[in-house]
DNA sequence: TTGTAGGCGTTATCAC
DNA sequence: GTGATAACGCCTACAA
């Protein structure tokens, strides 16, 4: 059943004038006589007229809508992307097209393609945990088409990208670590494909190498789904296969962390007296979990709102690619509860 | 910046041959040669043709996109409902445009009307706190214009509505506890305002009623923000106040429920020897908490499925809105875990 | 101050 | 088997 919508020419028909003077009407073009401007706006407001925003992306190339591609919703970090995306969209009148990978490459193809198809205006991307081929990005970058990656950002020299800054991140939190005393820090890493990933635990062997502490190559593990469960099984492995116990943890997001944790207790160990933990996400879980987790957190909304500021600014020229030649990084929080304490 | 997109023009241009022509030869339609089909094909996939769909959606009135709006992206059972949504649509080929009232009817109305702007095919929509009053909806409704409500669903006769069966849970939620053992039982409720409050509630009592224990009125004690700190304090000051000592809670959702169980934590009671407690939404860290949080689950996911699934079975006629006499019910599931076994 | 005509990309309809 | 034309709703250069 579709919507009987009033027209322009609807409305210019019942007021015997042409479409075009209508819609300089409804507009305040100057060169319109106030007693038509008057009549014009008060019919369409009583025939519940509403511009076809089709129509007019159709004559203006314009779609007023970006689309957004992500790996998951249902996600705390990602969900408060969302949240700050839709928020600076909504107040600068645009629409917001929302997609979800599952990490998969091809749907992340496959959303490129439909999303451009729509003639949005432009994109907020943060790669599947399977691309580390860009050239469907590539492709668009080179065209001039506006594209802004946030938080999964690839490292190719036209990208415009908005992350946190991990390394900070996760220096904090190792040296927090070793501030509290711990010296046999285990680092449970993420995909290495993942910039994020290399970036954090960069930050962590930073702070070691600060420390003067030397660092042990099978103290980094990584924990490829980043899952409590997969943490779980190899913290376990872990204390089972090394003659060298570690006596604190660093995870690289705070799945992971918990899984840790679960697994200490599980052993007998309490934290934070014989083990330190720390996580990276600050999710929402971390401050009522037994001992309460201590973790990085990144400013989720703040990205979204970032990105979307910098796309919006890029498709409406308020500033060019070429004046971004810095990488937006913002700032992460170290936040110290129970969990590494002692 | 924008993207030369090549049109069936182009197409038609190259070949010497009409639009007419190139736009049948790309959907193989009848009476088109082989040999035009061949070459048209394989210049389209040169040019890396893309149909626009805006021009698409003028020329049919029909966007393939429809509208969500929720109250908050960043809350685990939207998040959940709007994967169920993603997922149904892109799988028959529909977009979705995403926007959130953060609990404000002002925004509401305000989204409803640019979504119509943008000629969405329909609404999937959970109202904001504020909504009293449904006449933007009621108006669209009588219009035939398809909606589908969830979750926070009027009680307006012509509406769609998808729900969880909130009674049902709260009463086996609460049979549960009983079962074990637990005699005292305090009901951390919702705010009052909200049906899916009141039909939790109804469900404690019934439950209780069946078990022949009698209600304590002083037992329902209202939770307004439903946040954990409250339900700490709440549940701290009814220790503290009762001569009567509970020793259970079942919580009108999980936050209240870890609340309670911080409380029990921090009173010397051991949960679940001492104090049982059940949740509700089970949320993504019950299975995480120590002990781990027994959790009536909603299938948010499944929610935002069938809701999508009769909008578009509507949106495409396969099924009238007269056919659909009776609300869809989701069934929750009550998923016991250490916290109120004993 | 207002009207006319053309076009954004596509397809349905009628013609040849 | 293929082409010309009109139309979806809107805007705007050009005319009047």
């Amino acid at each position: 059943m579709k919507l009987e919508q009033a027209t322009i020419k609807d409305i210019a028909r019942e007021l015997n004038v042409s479409s075009s003077t209508v819609s300089r009407a409804l507009k305040d073009y100057p060169g319109i006589s106030d007693e038509t401007k008057r009549k014009v706006k008060e019919l369409a407001d009583k025939m519940n007229y509403r511009p076809n925003a089709i129509a007019l992306s159709l004559r203006k190339s314009r779609s007023f809508t970006i689309g957004v591609i992500i790996p998951e919703v249902v996600h705390f970090f990602f969900s408060t992307v969302i949240s700050g995306i839709e928020e600076i969209a909504f107040s600068r009148g645009y629409n917001v097209i929302l997609t979800q990978t599952n990490e998969k490459l091809s749907r992340e193809m496959n959303s490129v393609d439909t999303m451009l198809s729509n003639q949005i205006d432009g994109f907020l991307v943060s790669y599947s945990k399977e691309t580390s081929d860009f050239s469907h990005f590539t492709k668009l970058l080179d065209k001039g088409f506006p594209i802004v990656f946030f938080d999964r950002v690839p490292d190719i020299p036209q990208a415009i990208n908005v992350t946190v800054d991990d390394f900070s991140g996760a220096y904090q939190a190792t040296k927090h670590l070793i501030d509290q005393g711990y010296r046999k820090i285990v680092h449970l890493a993420g995909p290495s494909n993942l910039k994020i990933s290399k970036e954090r635990e960069r930050g962590y062997r930073e702070a070691l190498k600060d420390a003067g502490i030397p660092i042990n190559p099978s103290f980094i593990v990584e924990c490829t789904h980043g899952t409590n469960d997969e943490a779980f099984e190899i913290t376990k492995e872990i204390f089972a296969d090394f003659s060298d116990k570690p006596d604190a943890f660093f995870a690289n997001n705070d799945m992971a962390a918990v899984g840790a944790m679960m697994a200490c207790k599980s052993l007998g160990l309490r934290v934070p007296e014989d083990v330190g933990i720390v996580g990276f996400s600050n999710w929402q879980f971390c401050s009522i979990l037994d001992p309460t987790l201590s973790s990085v957190s990144q400013p989720g909304f703040n990205i979204g709102a970032k990105a979307t500021e910098l796309l919006l600014d890029i498709i409406e020229k308020k500033i060019s690619i070429e004046e971004i030649h810095n990488p937006v990084v913002l700032e992460t929080e170290l936040l110290i509860r129970k969990s590494s304490v002692r």
